[in-house]
DNA sequence: CCACTAAATGAATGCCATTCATTTATTAGA
DNA sequence: TCTAATAAATGAATGGCATTCATTTAGTGG
């Protein structure tokens, strides 16, 4: 499971949520309800849709700093403020971006199979489409999920598998919340420098980190960040999954 | 090691840092050693305690929206660019904090008692600081340790209790850090707004999830976000634990 | 008293998200 | 077919931001 980690983050399920399959090149007008009243252009260059997807391109390309709205009117052949008729601010792209990513993470596990292994695979997938997108993390712990429809549908496909294992109600949300926080904890992890526990010349102050430190490189076909996912994920699953009835 | 921590930043030149003299801005940070050049100020405005400090004010009194170098300086008054004789980025001042924050965390329980109790004195005091400072977690993450002094204390108390609690030596690094990502992760959860996972008009949809929230709700005494960093705390411990020799 | 230097200044610079009055293009309905 | 309504695009602001830099200020050791 370990190494098999890095692949998540393309495994994009179709059967996972309810979002059709969008075509996210320049006209994709399916959705943005609302009744239409007088005259109406028809062949307008935006919408959310084109936006997301030349979002995520501007990041694969450029990164989260390149992410300006300027940017990404460039990228549209379009003029910043035109962006503003579609999207009520950058916050609300990145809100986009982030419900857009959800959708990639794997819960087919919780289809069949037990419990544990579902778990597994959702974490690891989870970790690795957000390792790619930290600085949407922030946006998310404070995201009303009424804001994100596929946030909220991979939320239902893991409550209703979490209550057929087993799960009381009540501790339901705890439990997610608890793997959650987990899981965006190490998404950062993934994103740090190689050095990062380098001690450098206060290295003498503090013998045991160090030697901590230096016998955890020794080790050398896993990454840290994974390792200590790992690690970590597995505690979870054995202490959580006891509280099933 | 005390408030000598601060001196590194400014480096970049042999024998630059020391700028002892007599009274400093708000508050005093006693010398910094370092060799005497030629002619030196004695008075200066400010350093890098009094900066810190007047964050801190600010942070408390505005929120990090309100953190900028115009309003650093303003608070110091003193020019925005007087700022840059004394840390190099405003990255710097939030690293400045951050580590000062790190100092806060209690580790006592580290020092006697069974491992089990100081993990979770440590863990929940660890996310008690940090969830008033979240806007610092994406900072903390690809920290390099030698630039925070008070941060690699920490990790030198705790990683000589682990190995002292029978953790195998190349196990210690990758434990901390599961537990500081489930740490960091949960340090958001405390932020949320009460009614993130109130589905609204989806909730017909979600009938799963609906129930496990409404269910959550119910019991009363304790805060959603303590519950679940409570149980997850918990399986760490246990599961963490197990692997003492 | 002079040479040296850390530290403070204030005026730029360039980037950013966002706003707004205006124009353009489309279509429903008379 | 003409017209009124309207969504969407434009381009020019606006204000805030971190950061840079040439210059000035003021202590201090020699």
């Amino acid at each position: 499971m370990p190494a098999a980690a890095a692949t998540g983050t393309t495994a994009g399920k179709p059967g996972t949520s309810a979002a059709d399959g969008v075509s996210p090149g320049a006209s994709a007008d399916t959705s943005k309800g609302g009744r239409r009243r007088a005259g109406r252009p028809s062949a307008a260059l935006l919408d959310q849709a084109g936006i997301t997807s030349a979002a995520l391109e501007l990041v694969g390309r450029k990164g989260y700093d390149g992410l300006t709205m300027a940017a990404l009117a460039r990228q549209l052949d379009v003029a910043p403020s035109a962006l503003y008729n579609h999207v009520r601010s950058k916050r609300e792209v990145l809100l986009l971006v982030e419900d857009h990513l959800t959708a990639l993470v794997d819960v087919s596990g919780f289809a069949a199979g037990p419990w544990e292994d579902a778990v597994r695979t959702w974490a690891w997938s989870y970790r690795d489409v957000f390792a790619q997108h930290t600085p949407l993390i922030p946006v998310i712990a404070v995201l009303p999920v009424t804001d994100a429809p596929q946030t909220l549908a991979m939320y239902e496909t893991v409550s209703a598998a979490f209550l057929a294992a087993g799960f009381p109600e009540e501790r339901i949300v705890s439990a997610i919340v608890a793997l959650e926080s987990f899981i965006f904890g190490s998404a950062y992890d993934v994103t740090a420098p190689a050095d990062i526990f380098d001690a450098g010349s206060m290295a003498a102050a503090t013998p045991h980190f160090t030697a901590a430190v230096r016998s955890l490189a020794a080790r050398g076909d896993e990454s840290p960040a994974d390792v200590a996912f790992g690690l970590g994920l597995e505690a979870l699953i054995t202490g959580l999954g006891a509280l099933r009835g």
